[in-house]
RNA sequence: GGAGGGGUGGCCGAGCGGUUAAAGGCACCAGACUGUAAAUCUGGCCUCGUAUGAGUACACAGGUUCGAAUCCUGUCCCCUCCA
């Protein structure tokens, strides 16, 4: 890559956060002149199809952190409108219709989220939010198509691959799916007559709907619009990344609490160390690369360097802080960390002792009793370190030396019951 | 509208009257090895039960049969081809 005279492209290019880009150098030109002409804004959209983001999304928040830090104005777009559409891009089978008020509620989720991240108010670069449903909810039909319908022919959009996959795979593509790229590329225009925004980024999987709307932009309305993609992270074996056990890794702490959110980058594959701490942390190049040359047990040191940079980016440096010392006295030290998942049980109960597998399930450290039936078999049971010998065993009040008992299933999963 | 094919456990996918709680694979969980890594090996993977076992289960509802995921009828859903 030849010199680039932006920081914010700098930066972008050596944490390697591109994969596409449309007209890098006059891109670039554009934002090194930030002295002189102001900030540029760009924007990412984001479908309010869930409660909360995850991990899949970190990659886009960041840089749109990024942007900020680098004197440029980030723009939020919520997909208030598109969300009712349903973006047919990288999707075999089109997604059930949400309803409006399932909308509502996601992008109230999902609002939360860019407030740790970003930094929202009306100075020049400051963050900004704003939903598409202001102007998509608006559109009259007949008008829409003559204006805008106009721009496309159905020759393009056939070549693009949300649309030809779907056919490809003979899988059927709705009408209205059909329509979701050119929404999103209204909205590109929208947004670039409204605000000045000049650039949108996003997934590789959105290369398609970006370019539309770059040249409906420049068509419909003279705008000089760029366009960037992230690669699609995958983890080294190859998979998507962002999956564990439990489902998605949620942003948000009431999908996902921060101690499991800690332990997810603290479980980061060794091959993966440089190109996470790249994406997901702020750290400097120079310490990135001393991090992620580490080798053997040492690189663990750089594991929990990632954990609690992401951490406290996402969460807080309290409950980075937090999830940090309960890993270290709960694995390092063989105790049990104040973070850990708690439940409370009255001390009634104890009366007489209650099985263990009752207890275990209890405290959510297994689905059913046959589940924690088979871990006592497997070995993987233990109360205060001291493995489970059989299911049948009894706990009782006596197990409670410091008013807590530690439950553990397997090496990673620990939980701590206290008495009511 | 017509003709045909199909709906099996989280997913893929065998089975097509009893030997089927249902092969195999993936995913997942635990153990061993380690470094809270990867790879590998071992065990597990519907619910209840210490267990012999029992209860549910192969789209849904009925039926035939000593016995059905397997055969029949109806319903719903999906796909393909034709118009």
């Amino acid at each position: 890559m030849t010199s680039l005279k932006s920081d914010f492209l700098q930066i972008l290019t050596e944490r390697d956060f591109i994969h596409q880009a449309t007209d890098l150098e006059g891109l670039d030109a554009k934002m090194a002149a930030l002295e002189k002409e102001g900030p540029t804004s760009a924007y990412i959209g984001f479908d309010c199809t869930g409660t909360s983001l995850h991990v899949g999304s970190l990659v886009q928040i960041m840089m749109l952190r990024w942007l900020q830090k680098c004197g440029h104005k980030p723009i939020v777009l919520l997909g208030g409108g598109t969300t009712r559409i349903g973006d047919p891009s990288g999707k075999d089978e089109s997604r059930k219709l949400l309803t409006d008020t399932d909308i509502n509620r996601n992008m109230d989720g999902i609002r939360s989220i860019f407030d740790q991240f970003l930094t929202f108010g009306d100075g020049q670069n400051d963050a900004m939010m704003v939903n598409n449903a202001e102007w998509l909810d608006k559109l009259e039909y007949i008008e829409f198509l003559r204006e805008i319908g106009t721009h496309f022919t159905i020759n393009r959009m056939m070549t693009f691959d949300s649309v030809k996959l779907r056919l490809d795979r003979e899988q059927p593509l709705t009408f209205l799916e059909f329509n979701y790229m050119i929404l999103q590329a209204y909205d590109f225009m929208e947004l670039g007559k409204r605000y000045y925004c000049a650039l949108q980024m996003g997934g590789s999987d959105q290369w398609g709907n970006i370019v539309n709307g770059m040249e409906l932009g420049r068509r419909a309305a003279g705008l000089s619009l760029f366009g960037l993609t992230t690669p699609l992270i995958t983890t080294a074996d190859g998979k998507k990344m962002g999956k564990t056990a439990d489902g998605a890794v949620w942003l948000n702490e009431d999908s996902l609490p921060a101690y499991d959110y800690w332990q997810f980058w603290r479980n980061t594959q060794d091959a993966d160390v440089g190109k996470f701490l790249r994406l997901f942390t702020e750290l400097p190049m120079d310490e990135v690369r001393r991090l992620e040359a580490l080798e053997g047990s040492e690189i663990n040191d750089a594991k929990i360097i990632l954990a609690d940079e992401a951490t406290k980016m996402c969460r807080g440096e309290k409950a980075a802080a937090k999830a940090n010392a309960t890993a270290r006295e709960t694995f390092v030290q063989g105790g049990a960390g104040a973070d850990l998942p708690t439940v409370v049980i009255a001390s009634g109960v104890f009366d007489g002792g209650i099985p263990v597998v009752d207890l275990f399930v209890e405290a959510g450290l297994g689905s059913s009793k046959g589940e924690v039936r088979r871990l006592i078999k497997g070995g993987g049971a233990k109360i205060n370190d001291v493995k489970v010998e059989g299911p049948e065993q009894m706990v009782d009040e006596s197990a409670f030396g410091e008013g807590q008992v530690k439950l553990s299933a397997g090496k990673k999963r620990h939980a701590l019951v206290k008495l009511g």
